[in-house]
RNA sequence: CGGGGCGUAGCGCAGUUUGGUAGCGCGCUUGCUUCGGGAGCAAGAGGCCGGAGGUUCGAAUCCUCUCGCCCCGACCA
């Protein structure tokens, strides 16, 4: 035998325990006991680095009140180091995604950050992901890449797991370190390189059930933000090169916002402008056509100097656009004081590759330079326009021919093209969905995003099951990711104010902030008995115990943001009454010492549910 | 990748134009006083002035090249 485990020993011996052993058990267990109450929630213990000052580089609130407050520490461009009270509000966020996608049967798992790149290959985006994938190789020159989403990965264990149809429907997630190569990080957490991300994979048989997936994730999303207890709006949205064609974003409401967000009062309409749907105007009838002039317009190519030289409102213009992709190359046509929505066309055309042509492509396709372009007279190109554009009655544009343009021209008779709705939706358009309202514009913080994504994954990774009929099909899946630590960053865009963060009670690091006003051995006693109490109640709480000035400490809970901020001081102490503070509203409370348990709980248990409380 | 800006103590900045022994505020250490809204006084610690070349008797400062970071744009599950 080979009893030199002490766990062993221990329970080896039983009852016949010696004597020296118990008094070295004991003596353990008082020691980590002292151990315990030395490394609790004491701010004297906790690592807790506040500045006054931000560094220069932070340019939104979450970052800078995140650097203030002691959250993260920037360890390269868009990499940080997440401190203890950082960390604390990612749990808080984790918890309540673990939960809510738990309550709906979703697994947990864990995948490798570093992934092969055969697995790329086989799903055709090592060729396309493009330089956002950070490609590494190991010692023996095998090229690996690290993760910035996990299709790949789980495709493959799916292929090789899920045999039949009666292992369906399966949601597989996890929460994991990400890394995407980002041309731009910046503001924090809100878009780093490396970023904590629960992203699920859902897999069902056919697209009904798929379907199905889609909206109970749809439900449990909205669910989990609501707990979070931030402002947001589930908006339909583009799907970019994932791929598929049902997608929503939840979007928490921010002005800070890197997306903006067309909302319709009337029908309830959300998108992204990405995607958001415009009416398009009645078409105008062609009757009051004048005839069709060449105008001489030398060196003047823009659509301003153009409107200028000739006296037209630049709405009388048709701006035409040349776009490669990969088939043939395009013109689209936009009213001249319009912007193309680029995803649209792409939805529109059914490419994956969409980008501005070349000058030569230009040249080849209009016969003339970008800036005297237009589409009359264009032969062998695709020409799509924007409904607004065939609406003009009579409308200037490029000749296709240098330093000419053309006025007088009227779509229908000197040109033909495609109508569809290609503009970037503005403030006060028609909303396409009802029609009857117009949309308003919004900036949100893209913290959830779910796709429906069919097979494109489970064909090209060859993962099938035998379904009823014993026939192999390719699964039907979905795939959903939340920012973690965005969700945290977009908390606090929502829940600041110039002093510092406010909590809202969920996502708080801790739930009470626990001062105490003085050095002196009663008043710390008397605050060590309330934080015994109040962790007894199962509070989350952070004391305060430090030896610094009343002031110094005000300052600091009202920046870290803690909801609730308890008071105590040798004034307290005579009169029995403790000063409660609400960091959120400022209202403050003067409560007996001894219905100071009660008073939190009674507020912050419900609250702790957010909005669905 | 294009345009603009910045690298000087842990953080925020001055000094650079016109070369001459590296400074201020905050923070940190020690002591005394103070103690319900980021205290006062005193004494300290802390810098290869992003890096490499060059010019010069002498470079934070001038020249060349690099690296990093920020902002705007392009880009972007």
């Amino acid at each position: 035998m080979f009893a030199t485990d002490s766990t062993y020993l221990v329970a080896a011996a039983g009852n016949g325990i010696t004597t020296s052993m118990r008094s070295f058990l004991y003596e353990t267990a008082r020691r980590s006991k002292s151990r315990a109450v030395y490394r609790s929630m004491r701010a004297s213990r906790f690592l807790l680095p506040t500045a006054k000052e931000a560094p220069a580089d932070a340019t939104v609130a979450s970052h800078v009140l995140m650097m203030r407050a002691g959250m993260i520490r920037r360890v390269a461009a868009g990499i940080y180091t997440i401190l203890p009270l950082g960390l604390r509000v990612l749990r808080k966020v984790e918890h309540i995604v673990r939960e809510e996608l738990d309550r709906v049967g979703c697994l947990e798992v864990t995948m490798p950050m570093v992934i092969p790149a055969e697995l790329w290959e086989e799903s055709g985006r090592w060729e396309f992901y493009g330089p956002e994938l950070l490609r590494v190789k190991d010692r023996k020159g095998g090229d690996f890449c690290l993760g910035p989403t996990h299709e790949e990965v789980i495709t493959t264990l799916a292929a090789s797991e899920i045999k039949s149809y009666r292992q369906l429907p399966l949601n597989l997630y996890q929460v994991q370190t990400k890394f995407r190569d980002e041309i731009r990080p910046r503001f924090g957490l809100m878009r780093g390189r490396e970023f904590v991300m629960k992203d699920a994979y859902s897999f069902d048989l056919d697209p009904d059930g798929a379907r199905e997936s889609y909206w109970q994730m749809h439900e449990a999303y909205s669910r989990i933000f609501a707990r979070c207890g931030v402002t947001f709006a589930p908006v339909e949205a583009d799907t970019g090169n994932i791929g598929g064609s049902l997608s929503h974003e939840f979007q928490v409401i921010a002005d800070t916002g890197e997306d903006a967000l067309a909302t319709c009062t009337n029908c309830g309409y959300a998108a992204n402008v990405e995607k958001a749907q415009v009416a398009g105007p009645p078409l105008a009838g062609l009757t009051s056509a004048g005839a069709r002039q060449t105008v001489s317009t030398p060196n003047v190519g823009t659509i301003a100097d153009v409107s200028a030289l000739m006296g037209v409102d630049p709405k009388q213009f048709i701006k035409a656009l040349v776009f490669e992709t990969e088939e043939e190359p395009v013109m689209a046509l936009m009213r001249g004081d319009r912007d193309l929505n680029e995803p649209k066309l792409r939805v529109l055309l059914g490419v994956d590759d969409l980008r501005p042509a070349t000058p030569e492509t230009i040249l080849r396709v209009a016969g003339a330079p970008a800036g005297f372009i237009g589409p009359v007279g264009i032969e062998g190109t695709r020409i799509i326009a924007d409904h607004e554009v065939l609406a003009l009655s009579e409308a200037v544009c490029g000749a296709n021919a240098v330093d000419e343009h053309l006025k007088g021209v009227v779509p229908g008779r000197d040109f033909t093209a495609e109508a569809a709705d290609l503009r970037i939706a503005e403030e006060g358009d028609a909303c396409g969905r009802c029609g009857d309202s117009t949309l308003s514009l919004r900036r949100g913080i893209e913290v959830g995003h779910i796709f429906y994504l069919g097979t494109k994954y489970s064909e090209a990774m060859k993962a099938t099951v035998l379904d009823t009929n014993g026939k192999a099909t390719p699964l039907e899946m979905g795939c959903y990711g939340i920012g973690i630590g965005r969700t945290a960053a977009a908390c606090i865009e929502q829940n600041h104010d110039e002093n510092g963060i406010c909590w809202p009670v969920p996502l708080a690091p801790f739930e009470v902030h626990l001062l105490a006003l003085g050095k002196q051995d009663e008043v710390l006693d008397a605050c060590t008995a309330l934080y015994d109490q109040l962790q007894d109640a199962g509070l989350d709480v952070l004391f305060d115990d430090r030896p610094e000035r009343p002031g110094f400490k005000f300052k600091d809970a009202e920046l870290v943001g803690m909801p609730w901020r308890v008071a105590l001081g040798k004034r307290g102490l005579e009169s029995g009454m403790v000063e409660v503070m609400e960091r959120a509203s400022g209202e403050r409370f003067d409560v007996a010492s001894d219905e100071l348990v009660s008073f939190l709980s009674e507020r912050i248990v419900p609250a702790r549910r957010g909005d669905l409380a």
